[in-house]
RNA sequence: GCUGAAGUGGUGGAAUUGGUAGACACGCUGGACUUAAAAUCCAGUGAGCAGUAAUGUUCGUGCGGGUUCAAGUCCCGCCUUCAGUACCA
């Protein structure tokens, strides 16, 4: 055996952290109770998805932010809700399933299992009774719940919110539909109440789609024919899909939506009541894009010979004031009106276009800037004002998707018509007043009179902008307009691992499974891929319908259309299960509510929520989005369901390189043989500056002549080396050969390099075998085998294993314990700002773990004095209280991590063992560190955890000075320092500082022209 | 292009209202302990110049201006990097 010296008393994290962590465990210490007379505090992370790859250290930088919060609002009296689960639907689990055939439920757990464990080692605080997944049907159950509220919803604009569908039909049945204002789909026809009471079921069924707040849609879609799914925009690349490179084409499918647009004003209205970080709440307002403007109808002019009915064509503009400008029309390729009004010739060439911009995805088309195209359809519109035709072009700078899909296009007050006009030789009439728009189009608008205008002419922009709408609404040609960039949103997906919908199909009409037959369980599958003819995966599902007799899910072999029915084949998006999981929290386990009333009205919303700020316009909109939706129907008490949210940042790799050169040996028997060396960083950084220099044309003579030199030095540093290697293997070198050009930079694991940036070559070449024989040259070119190190180079990159800087936390936690990387996490930097992680740092925080430590012992013996403190003691105390909390309230954890270390520097300097000096700091660092100031805590002869005791008061008496040392500035340099009573006025200040001797000194006689002193400040000295 | 964030020693970063720039760490250098290494402890560490030294002095927070007794911090104009977004009519 062997003999064990470790000192019994020493800092021992594992031990200790595994003990405090099966503590809190065992004693549920961190449960948060429905019903208390303590306030509230809710704090949560953003839901993680429990990925295969595990964590690695930048994943609980918000976790341990959010822990150390929560921590402090129990240690401040709070009653603290600081739950965790997991957004566990989701794509990655159903690849692996395709390709190995295991189910996703199966990996989804397994992965759950990893994840868990290493939350654990970390020590969170988290109440995991409450723990969710989206992929649990007693969790989905409520998922579909909340889908059918938004199927029996509708939007109405008179009251400004969601009601039920039922108040939309008694309308039907009064007043038919004229008068309704809500929020709908375009087009809609009207209706009486006569006729809608002669409607069929099913067309009524069809006419509250149209106004629902989820319903069907055919909606434009990439679509990859070759993997028979649909793609997200993200997962297309040049026009082919990421994964195997297939071609992909636009088309329209009937896919659920929701009616987010709905919420477009309310979304942005909401911003400013809620505590967000500005850039965030800039790209939502963004995204939802808000312009004000006018709709303006152009009747497209028929031609003579044939009976049509008149067109119009309806657009959207914010530019009401230059309508004078218009010459042309362009429509999206898409626009329904184009194969209604091209003309015979035109016929051909507009097929063709429609064709060739079809091929290409949206995002192909919106990344292709520069190229413009277009083809007229030989049809024109009058101009509403001055009746003047206008040619009507088709162009993919329109976009089907924004506004009506159509624009009136005014070249000389917009830079893409203007070009448009520019490229197909059609005229520019010019509006503004002494403006010239020879070279460019002239978009401004302020300063800016309108010209040539008839009843505009000689107004500035905002009047004419006021005029244009009031004379638009009196001739009905248009009226005034706010328009959003926000679409409605997509809510189908052919996958099989999300949320089945709660639908069955009825003569072709959507149909609502009643509420208390929910959840509807995904069913099982043989194969996880879509079917051969196109369908979902769950068209693979053998036992998918629904019998309205049982109630119940039944063999599809028993479909009849009039008792059993085929079921929804898609299933929910990603963002169903996350958009509402924080109210499920406030009531994790209730099988019969989503939440019940006690547990929101008296959670009502997080306070604080830490998360990444990718999530701006995905997440945090929809969930906005659905919190206002159950606001608006009385299910939550509040209408935004996050008071505060922090962004953190990302942590970066900090990935090391070796620099590799192959070296043409010639030998003396004239054989040849390649060896691979590796050079030092700054080696690889001189040889680029030569390749950099080489490739520059009229170089400096001098300059290429010392280049020329280094590089023969190089050359024969690394000969000589090359020799003694060589000469090992009895061989003789005679000559080299080096290309300079081919050397590359390859990464090595970080694990393998040391403190010092010294690369483990032994375990290099073990790890990759493939550089075996490779030769470490040293900065001063010597062989590594000759006791030189090799120092690799740094870089700062994302993490991720093909860079192999991916740090794990398990290792950090095994070799320097939680607390350490808590601490560490936090000393990086500030909290929102991406950081690189260097595992070398972790020192400092350990050693200040380790120095923490001592100061309760004396030797081996834990011993604390109950003498009273020394007033400089009470100061460095008091003077960490103050900062620490101002540090937590600002959520600057960096700093604060720095006071402890100041502290406990100067507690160590002053050997202070004082138990009323010791004791208040275990309780300010542990929402930082609990698991030492647990064990010290216990120690100190408490039972209760130290989670449980009061945040130490801040006294000021302890830290008012006497006196101050001023620094004395000359002409707002700092020369010296004089220590000073703080009681001084002004004039003795003056005094004293003027019959210093330094001042004399530094005065050379001359008299100052002014002597600045702010008190308990500074004293300027100007000359 | 647009929007946002950020540029401070060799490195991560600090300086909360304009008032001693570089706290606290990492790294590095030197020393103590050790057979040795690790660990630990002590001292030094922005750059330049002068001096054996104590010390003095100049420069210094991306660049160029400005306001002020005093600017990392405020104002004007640029540059660079990162992130998001992208023909939005």
């Amino acid at each position: 055996m062997r003999p064990l010296k470790v000192k019994m008393m020493q800092y021992n994290h594992q031990e200790i952290e595994k003990k405090w962590q099966e503590f809190w465990a065992e004693n549920q210490t961190f449960k948060a109770s429905n019903s208390s007379h303590l306030p509230k505090y809710y704090v949560l992370d953003m839901f993680p998805y429990p990925s295969g790859a595990g964590l690695h250290v930048g994943h609980p930088l918000g976790y341990i932010a959010s822990d150390i919060y929560a921590r402090y609002k129990r240690h401040k009296g709070f009653n603290v809700l600081h739950p965790q689960g997991y957004d566990s639907f989701g794509l990655p689990a159903e690849q692996y399933a395709i390709q190995t055939g295991q189910h996703p439920a199966q990996t989804t757990e397994e992965n759950i299992k990893t994840y868990r464990k290493q939350l654990d080692k970390i020590g969170f605080s988290f109440d995991w009774d409450r723990e969710v997944r989206t992929s649990n049907p007693e969790y989905y159950k409520w998922t579909q719940w909340i889908f059918i509220q938004l199927f029996n919803s509708w939007y109405n604009k008179d009251s400004n919110k969601a009601e039920d569908i039922s108040t939309l039909i008694s309308l039907f049945e009064k007043q038919g539909n004229a008068n309704i204002n809500a929020v709908c789909d375009e087009n809609i026809l009207p209706f009486s109440a006569e006729e809608w009471h002669q409607f069929s079921d099913s067309k009524k069924q069809a006419v509250l789609l149209q106004y629902r707040l989820t319903f069907l849609s055919d909606t434009e879609v990439n679509w990859c024919p070759a993997l028979g799914t649909v793609l997200a925009n993200d997962e297309i690349i040049n026009g082919v899909s990421e994964r195997g490179g297939h071609p992909v084409i636009r088309k329209k499918m009937t896919q659920w939506s929701m009616r987010i647009s709905a919420y477009a004003q309310r979304l942005l209205d909401g911003l400013s009541t809620i505590d967000w970080p500005q850039p965030l709440k800039d790209s939502q307002t963004n995204w939802i894009g808000r312009s004000q403007g006018a709709m303006v109808s152009f009747k497209v002019i028929e031609p003579t010979t044939i009976n049509h009915q008149p067109k119009t064509i309806e657009v959207f503009t914010t530019r009401p004031d230059t309508i004078f400008g218009v010459s042309f029309m362009t429509l999206a390729p898409e626009h329904e009106l184009v194969s209604k009004i091209t003309t015979d010739e035109q016929k051909a060439a507009v097929e063709n276009y429609i064709e060739a911009t079809a091929k290409r995805s949206e995002r192909e088309r919106m990344a292709d800037v520069k190229t413009i195209s277009g083809v007229f359809t030989g049809a024109y519109a009058e101009h509403p004002f001055t009746k003047k035709p206008i040619p009507i072009w088709i162009g993919d700078y329109v976009l089907a998707g924004y506004g009506t899909g159509a624009v009136m296009a005014v070249p000389c007050g917009d830079q893409r018509d203007y070009d448009f006009a520019k490229q197909f030789g059609i005229e520019i009439p010019n509006i503004f007043e002494n403006v010239d728009i020879s070279e460019a189009a002239h978009a401004d608008k302020e300063g800016t009179v309108i010209a040539n205008s008839d009843f505009l002419s000689g107004l500035s922009y905002k009047k004419a902008l006021q005029k244009a709408i009031e004379v638009l609404e009196e001739n009905g040609f248009g009226y005034g307009k706010v328009n959003y960039r926000l679409r409605d949103a997509v809510f189908s997906r052919q996958r099989y691992w999300g949320e089945p919908f709660p639908v069955y199909y009825k003569d072709g009409m959507p149909q609502m499974i009643d509420e208390k037959y929910l959840p509807i369980v995904l069913p099982e599958v043989e194969k996880y891929l879509p079917t051969e003819d196109g369908k979902p995966p769950l068209g693979n599902a053998e036992v998918w319908a629904w019998c309205t007799k049982t109630n119940s899910i039944v063999d599809n072999s028993k479909i009849d259309n009039a008792t059993v029915f085929p079921l929804e084949l898609n299933t929910m998006p990603g963002w169903a299960g996350s958009s509402w999981y924080f109210n499920r929290y406030m009531d994790a386990k209730n099988p019969t509510e989503f939440a019940s009333k006690e547990a929101l009205n008296y959670w009502k919303e997080v306070d604080l929520y830490i998360g990444g700020s990718e999530h701006a316009t995905g997440h945090l909109l929809y969930a906005r989005f659905w919190q206002k939706f159950l606001f608006d129907r009385g299910f939550v008490p509040v209408d935004e369901f996050a008071k505060k949210l922090i962004n953190q940042g990302m942590i970066l790799g900090t990935s090391a390189f070796v620099y590799r050169l192959i070296i043409e040996c010639i030998l003396d028997d004239k054989t040849t043989e390649n060896k691979e060396i590796f050079i030092s960083e700054a080696t690889y950084k001189e040889i680029k500056k030569f390749n950099e220099l080489s490739i520059e044309k009229n170089i400096d003579e001098d300059i290429l002549s010392n280049i020329n030199s280094d590089k023969e030095y190089l050359k024969d540093e690394i000969e000589s080396t090359l020799i003694e290697v060589l000469a090992l293997e009895n061989k003789i070198l005679e000559k080299i050969n080096i290309n300079f050009s081919e050397i590359q930079n390859i990464h090595a694991d970080v694990s393998l390099v040391n403190s010092s940036e010294e690369l483990d070559v032994h375990r290099f070449k073990e790890w990759r075998k493939d550089f075996e024989n490779g030769i470490f040259l040293s900065n001063q070119l010597g062989w590594t085998e000759n006791n030189h190190s090799y120092t690799v180079g740094r870089e700062v990159e994302k993490m991720s294993k093909s860079k192999y800087n991916v740090v794990n936390p398990d290792d950090i936690v095994a070799e320097y314990g939680a607390d350490a990387l808590r601490l560490f996490e936090m000393f990086l930097g500030p909290l929102e700002q991406t950081k690189p992680w260097k595992t070398s740092g972790i020192s400092g925080v350990y050693s200040f773990l380790k120095k923490l430590w001592k100061l309760y012992f004396n030797g081996d013996q834990f011993e604390v004095s109950d003498e009273n403190p020394t007033s400089e003691e009470l100061k460095t105390l008091h003077k960490t209280i103050k900062k620490v909390e101002e540090d937590i309230e600002n959520f600057s954890f960096n700093t604060s991590v720095s006071t402890f270390m100041i502290a406990v520097n100067e507690l160590t300097a002053l050997q202070c063992n004082k138990r009323s000096i010791l004791e208040p700091l275990l309780i300010l660092l542990s929402p930082y560190a609990p698991h030492i100031t647990e064990e010290l805590w216990s120690k100190l002869g408490h039972t209760n955890s130290i989670s449980t005791a009061e945040f130490p008061k801040f006294e000021p008496k302890y830290l008012v000075e006497s006196t101050k040392i001023y620094p004395i500035s000359f002409n707002g340099k700092m020369r010296f320092t004089i220590e000073l009573s703080l009681d001084l006025s002004k004039e003795e200040i003056e005094k004293a500082v003027m019959s210093n001797e330094k001042t004399i000194v530094q005065l050379e006689g001359k008299t100052p022209k002014n002597v600045i002193i702010v008190p308990g400040k500074i004293v300027n000295i100007v000359g």
